[in-house]
DNA sequence: CATCCACAGGAACTTGGGGGCA
DNA sequence: TGCCCCCAAGTTCCTGTGGATG
């Protein structure tokens, strides 16, 4: 009943026919239009291929390491260094799949759990982490978001490892976000609990220094073995996205010097295989937009500005409200700025002021200077601001703080958000102050 | 050259929301 | 239902800092 009134031809409905016939046509001019791509996902980061050249030394180093999981004997912790983009995850997820799969040949139990420290940054959730890898359904063994003490969390998990001889390989990939040593240090003592089953741990840091501030027993025991990847050169990256064009896109598409530019752009950005793959797939996508039958180093470059642009867009719109509110303050700020006596910079005391006026304006309980400092903090390590510590003498010390995007920019990017129409007014009454 | 300012930033503590257990 | 736990976000308190100033 209520669909055939649906499709009634009112005129308001053909109109809505109409409209949903354009969006087919739409969608079957761009299915028709030339195919640069074959296969999208190749270009993305997150695709882990079975190929990965010139890692080939780091392949053999690791699988070694590892390969007395396949005898039940226990491999030594590692711990990985290098820079974002360099291969440490691609490697350790290609061996760790593969050393799973030959374990499950010989018949032996090898567990290869993979845990993301930045999501997973407390003992409790790794631990949830690693009942969940190695959840056998049984409701005895889940572990509840949140609730139970840690101590009885790790006495479950003790007796789920250890029901059966196994080997369990741990990856704990962006390591150094674990904040206290007492995680570590757990973890890397857990072979004392057990008697059948053996876990090793494989740390992965992008921060060289990251053992530097460890607990010295945690620090001997993780780092039983290191390895150090280096970053890829430009060659090696042009490697890198030749291998993967090779499936990823249509013959013939790409212009001779395409490759060799999005490898110098990210070779000049300590050698990110992810940022050249990211350069690479999005000037592809700029060039199928536009109609083009070809891929040129016109597109690279749009796709170099539009990465940045679009990962600070993201960024600011996920901020929370207090945040944004904190970069109102700062828009407002540098815009004054700009007519007034000191045009560089502004300084933590004045933002402040500047951010609880404004709190006051949309009615929102302004925080605390302390909670503000950590925000400008965080600002600072997003690229969006930068925040230089600097002494101002009798006038005490203060942090200088500048906006890293263009004013337009941010003004761009804020225009929609919440606050800006209540803001807009005070700006209005300000404006009217500085002209009294 | 001691003093002083306006913070920076670490540490401990509080609050409130999520949840489990007996 | 009351008590316990975990955790994120925030506050309070504190010590440290470094160069202009008198």
């Amino acid at each position: 009943m209520t669909l055939i009134t649906s499709i009634e031809t009112t005129s308001e409905t053909t109109n809505q026919l109409e409209s949903l016939n354009d969006v087919q046509h739409l969608f079957d001019r761009i299915l028709q239009t030339n195919q640069l791509f074959i296969n999208r996902d190749l270009l993305r980061s997150t695709y882990i291929p079975e190929i990965l050249p010139h890692r080939e030394e780091e392949i053999t180093e690791l699988g070694s390491i590892l390969s007395p999981a396949l005898k039940y004997e226990t491999p030594s912790n590692i711990i990985m260094f290098g820079k974002p983009g360099v291969g440490k995850t691609a490697v350790t997820k290609l061996v760790g799949v593969e050393l799973q799969i030959r374990g499950k040949e010989l018949g032996k139990h090898i567990h290869f759990i993979y845990i993301n420290c930045q999501l997973s940054d407390t003992l409790y959730k790794i631990l949830q982490h690693i009942s969940q890898q190695l959840n056998d359904n049984q409701p005895d063994t889940i572990i509840p978001s949140s609730g139970l003490p840690v101590d009885v969390i790790f006495a479950k998990i003790i007796l789920l490892i250890d029901k059966q001889k196994q080997i369990l390989v741990v990856v704990l990939d962006e390591v150094d976000k674990i904040r206290d040593d007492i995680t570590l240090y757990t973890l890397t003592r857990i072979n004392e609990q057990l008697r059948n089953a053996r876990l090793s741990i494989i740390g992965i840091s992008n921060n060289l220094r990251f053992t530097d501030f460890l607990d010295a027993r945690v620090k001997s025991s993780l780092g039983q073995e290191t390895m150090v990847f280096n970053p890829y050169d430009a060659q090696q990256l042009q490697d890198i996205l030749r291998t993967r064009c090779q499936q990823a896109l249509a013959p013939n598409i790409l212009s001779d010097d395409v490759i060799p530019l999005c490898a110098a752009i990210a070779a000049q950005e300590h050698g990110d295989a992810r940022r050249a793959l990211d350069l690479l797939r999005v000037s592809v996508e700029l060039a199928e937009r536009k109609h083009d039958r070809n891929v040129t180093n016109k597109h690279v470059r749009l796709a170099q500005s539009k990465i940045e642009k679009d990962r600070i867009a993201e960024v600011i719109h996920s901020l929370p409200a207090q945040q944004r509110l904190l970069l109102h303050a700062i828009r407002i700020l540098q815009k004054y700025n700009k007519h007034m006596r000191n045009p560089s910079a502004m300084i933590t005391g004045e933002l402040y002021y500047q951010y609880v006026e404004l709190s006051k304006t949309v009615r929102y309980t302004p925080l605390s200077q302390r909670r503000v400092a950590d925000f400008i903090s965080e600002l600072d390590g997003l690229g969006i601001i930068s925040a230089r510590v600097i002494s101002k003498g009798r006038y005490g010390t203060t942090r200088e703080i500048q906006l890293m995007i263009s004013l337009t920019e941010l003004e761009h990017i804020l225009q929609d958000d919440e606050f800006i129409e209540e803001i807009s007014q005070v700006k209005m009454k300000n404006q009217m102050k500085l002209i009294i």
